[in-house]
DNA sequence: TCAATTTATTAGTTGCATCTAAGTTTCAAA
DNA sequence: TTTGAAACTTAGATGCAACTAATAAATTGA
């Protein structure tokens, strides 16, 4: 990791995401396994889990697991449902794999319920006439 | 202006394509016209004017107005028919007024051309649809 | 059990875009 | 032509999320 290249940061619903898909696949989620998740530093996991903490998104101990708070799953499974309606509706427009992956990760704290249920209900019937045609 | 609210900060392609905006529409673009319509301090815009400058993206003169070079106006042109396809999209789903431009503001800068062709290229489709229906 | 390795934290720094306060320059009106 | 307001810049600071280096705790294998 080069010092200092100041990427797009790496918000709140990243972390819980990434945390939330870690403890799906492996029952439990380390700093490490974040830090390798989101291309970051150990010590910068440190510091956010803290403040992800502190908003009650997660809870934490020192040196001891984390785990995601209510508040934390549900904020959690929305971006994730978020991220599915973004990759299917792409997918519908036969983006390429990869713009898909840099663009999601992108938009997808960048926009706003109206417009992914608007998203989600277009993709519908787009599926429904690629179905008839 | 609340200090240091550490909004998503704003990229050099918004201050672009708020100084040609600006052009357009009064002839010139001073730097306390980019200030109000980005919402920011004056010293901010002396700040970012200079690297937008050191960029080969505008040319500027201390205390002398700005104009976009060449480069700048392509950047800036970019943007500006992204906005308006993104823009036409979400009309054409349906979404609030209010709730575009806030999408808008944060999607245009992480989209990639690829997603944007084909979102155009959907729009067109869905006008084509709408007039038939 | 305990040394070595792995994982996590602390301490201190950086770059960025922003801010306020204070000093300059420009310009228009008296 | 002077002067005061408006516009611009400089100086110095802040919050943020990232980083490295160094330290501390936990785990694991011999």
């Amino acid at each position: 990791m080069p010092p200092f290249k100041n990427k797009n940061s790496v918000s709140v619903e990243d972390y819980l995401e990434r945390v939330h898909e870690i403890i799906d696949e492996k029952g439990y989620a380390r700093a490490v396994d974040i830090a390798n998740a989101l291309g970051i530093s150990q010590p910068s996991v440190s510091c956010m889990v803290r403040k992800l903490a502190a908003k009650g998104l997660l809870n934490y101990g020192k040196y001891r697991g984390l785990t995601l708070t209510k508040k934390g799953k549900r904020v959690a499974l929305a971006v994730h449902k978020r991220h599915e309606i973004l990759k299917r509706f792409l997918s519908l427009l036969k983006v390429s794999q990869k713009a898909q992956e840099r663009d999601i990760e992108g938009l997808e704290h960048h926009i706003s319920n109206e417009t992914v249920r608007a998203l989600a209900q277009l993709s519908d019937d787009l599926e429904i006439r690629a179905g008839k045609g």
